[in-house]
DNA sequence: CAGGAATAATTCAACCTTAAATCGTCTTTA
DNA sequence: TAAAGACGATTTAAGGTTGAATTATTCCTG
């Protein structure tokens, strides 16, 4: 939506840029959302596969904190992925408050197939820009990201940005 | 997330502005709905109420073509509303299909004192990049956003990209 | 070692989001 | 003008999201 506001230049331009960033980020995952319907897989439940794949087992405590979202989240994407036959839950042995959340040979079998087409959907979006706009604009939005983070948040707040 | 992809570099490349460009949103939207939090607004009921005082009284299908929603969603956004007394429906008079939202005196009290500090927290955080950069970033969403929705969608698309 | 603090997971209530089905209201056209 | 189609809004079912309260387990501390 373009602005309607008449404010100062610098607020003009800063709502400008907020607009057309999220407006990207909407239009993009509508059509990769599209590509993984194919697979039934919502945004979510593919990036908690995804995760699982390249990175192993994990605690939903984990998984809950590489994807910025909440525990009771977490419970349940893994409860609709569980419910599927992809993932599964194994308590812990030795400390039993943890569920350490295990990919099906199922769950790999779809998250092998589908993840090239997807990485190559994202990479077929971003051609438009060349290579030098692309690692631009990562730096632009990475640098935006850590100070909507930061500003008035803790420090402590765990890195995960580079 | 780091990328954990070992493809060519150009899908490389890629991959990683794409979650940059996500994980920029996200903490943004974090970081502004903790702001609206205190009007007790989420972020989709504020933008109707902003829509509203800018553009004036719309009906529901304009409003979600604005918020690229869909009809159902601003139904249920309005009506949420609607029941805290901020907007009000009017069946039109002479097509009684549509129903005309209006923003109440006290709906607009709210959005008219609650847009400018949202608008302020928008532009603190994109200071940490010039007024160039912004710029530059805005442009290279808007092409982002563009290549997304048209690639393999219907050419009949409203712009509204601008 | 016993009680209290911390921690992982779950449940709950509220809201957002969508696609599909339905309802009421026009509009078109045969 | 009556049937057919289009169109705005609503409902429904399914999933995502959060913060707050709860449960089960472990850790810490006196």
């Amino acid at each position: 939506m373009p602005t309607h506001h008449k404010g100062p230049e610098e607020e003009r331009i800063a709502l400008d840029a907020f607009i057309k960033l999220f407006r990207a980020a909407d239009s993009l995952n509508r059509r990769l959302s599209a590509g993984l319907a194919r697979a039934a897989l919502s945004a979510p439940q593919f990036g908690v596969l995804e995760t699982l794949l390249h990175l192993g087992p994990l605690c939903q405590k984990d998984l809950a904190r590489k994807h910025l979202r909440s525990g009771a989240n977490m419970t349940m994407v893994v409860d609709n992925l569980e419910r599927r036959g992809l993932v599964e839950r194994v308590r812990g042995e030795k400390d039993r408050r943890f569920t350490t959340v295990h990919l099906t040979p199922a769950g790999r079998r779809l998250i092998t197939r589908t993840f090239p087409p997807h990485a190559r959907a994202i990479t077929e979006v971003f051609s438009v820009l060349t290579k030098e706009e692309q690692i631009h604009l990562a730096h632009l939005c990475r640098r935006l990201g850590v100070a909507a983070l930061g500003g008035s948040g803790e420090p402590g707040a765990e890195d995960n940005t580079r």
